[in-house]
DNA sequence: ATTTTATGTAAAGTTTTATTTACACAAATA
DNA sequence: TATTTGTGTAAATAAAACTTTACATAAAAT
């Protein structure tokens, strides 16, 4: 599953680990989900469209 | 995380192992997510989405 | 030129999600 | 009444998400 949150981290200036503290998990998962490695969960992948104010289906792509 | 997935099932005549099938689970994980037993991954919210043909965030509800 | 900042990555370990097998029970049906 | 169907649940296990610690590197700032 492809994302945007590198996309959405620059449009708002953000650090890798400035979005990891806002949605409280280690930086190191902010990368991890950026480069593809694994999936938020779901609970995550909420905290994320909330803070960019997006849907998750924009955020998130399944295909 | 709640969810409406059993409504959702009600209303298009499904039974949880018919469901289970679609979106390629048990019966149990369907069981224990109608359940609030554990979320769902981010993918099977997305087929199970993409199967009632409605947003994420209008059958899961994170607050 | 040196230090700081941001990112990428890796290994070991914990927690959460999902599977498999199995059984119990109620309601519908034969 | 006996059987089938749908649901709830449990235990053991596997797989995936996430943490922690740690190190490497490139770019930006001092």
């Amino acid at each position: 599953m492809k994302n945007k949150i590198k996309v959405l981290r620059a449009e708002h200036n953000m650090t890798q680990a400035e979005l990891a503290i806002k949605v409280q998990v280690s930086r190191q998962t902010i990368n991890a989900i950026e480069k593809g490695k694994f999936d938020p969960s779901l609970p995550l992948a909420f905290k994320i469209s909330r803070l960019f104010k997006l849907p998750i289906e924009s955020i998130f792509f399944d295909r």
